[in-house]
DNA sequence: AATATATCCTAGTTGTTAGGTCGGATTAAC
DNA sequence: GTTAATCCGACCTAACAACTAGGATATATT
């Protein structure tokens, strides 16, 4: 339950490698969906996401030998903010969406679960907003020092089909 | 993004509304679709799980004026357990599913976004088991007959989370 | 006993979305 | 002017969410 798509996954993968980056030329997505073992042309979308919001959270360089870098210090870039942009904002349920007064459902002043998915959204945000970018680059990389074979034994989100939902 | 299906919303609307009516007679799914404006056909299955969890979360019987009823007292109900019956494992990413520590992703010794995920779903998880169906039942209904704690802490969220994406 | 009212059970259906792919246009370094 | 990259929009497809349908079984009331 409340997964998160790979839209956010990959495009916080994104981030990561461009934070493990910061202050090196410009990093290609090519080079990235190959370290990651990411599909390109899907990367493409989701760092379209990552430009484009206000404030932009990479720049991007055309041409040969160009590639994306963060607009920031990683430092200063909070997973929230960076999770808010491929994500959108926090809403375990419709009438508990983060930042606006949503009076979508008014049948609701009489609802009780609203003050239940409000607390799951602020604790998701809270969780989100206090973990910057740099802290989860500066996370201990053991042993993918040669990368190859470590790395083929990672399976996409894709490939795992989990009976999911029933029970565990 | 995080959203919580359907089953998740109807499910705990059926046991705030079932704790509402606890000591009653049993209350049939017909009286809650009702009181609820939910469709009957799908509230059955929803309240399958609730039956066939391990341990119940609710009682049924069969027949004439037969209803469901919560097997134990709403104070001693989490909403963590209820959640996690209907919608499964709190599990953002797949490799960061609650309680066994999954091996699917072997990549992810070196993997720095598991660490972000995990928070999420303790967050998540920490939320949810902190408030029981007991609570979420004393809710007050319109008219707010009185300034409970619980009333106000609600109207306090709502009011912070207007206009402004940054956390509490 | 007959009827009405429930739970119980298994399938089928339908629209949406997640998670991509594909083809090409533009830009810049060498 | 060739190569390597970003950019752009359209298309595709399997999976799933959110139901619907049709019945079988159980029990209280008449």
């Amino acid at each position: 339950m409340l997964r998160v798509s790979t839209k956010g996954e990959y495009g916080v993968r994104i981030m990561v490698d461009l934070a493990r980056h910061y202050g090196d030329r410009p990093r290609s997505l090519t080079d990235i969906s190959q370290s990651e073992l990411l599909p390109l042309a899907y990367l493409e979308q989701l760092v379209k996401l990552l430009r484009e919001s206000d404030p932009p959270l990479v720049i991007s360089t055309r041409g040969a030998h160009g590639g994306y870098k963060l607009s920031r210090n990683p430092a200063e870039i909070t997973m929230g903010e960076v999770v808010r942009v491929l994500e959108g904002p926090i809403a375990p349920m419709i009438c508990a969406t983060e930042g606006e007064m949503t009076q979508i459902c008014n049948f609701l002043d009489s609802c009780r679960t609203k003050y239940l998915w409000s607390k799951v959204r602020d604790a998701v945000a809270q969780a989100l907003d206090s973990i910057t970018l740099e802290e989860l680059a500066a996370v201990p990389d053991e042993g993918s020092r040669q990368g190859s074979p470590l790395l083929q034994q990672f399976i996409a989100l894709s490939d795992i089909h989990t009976g999911t939902a029933s029970q565990s």
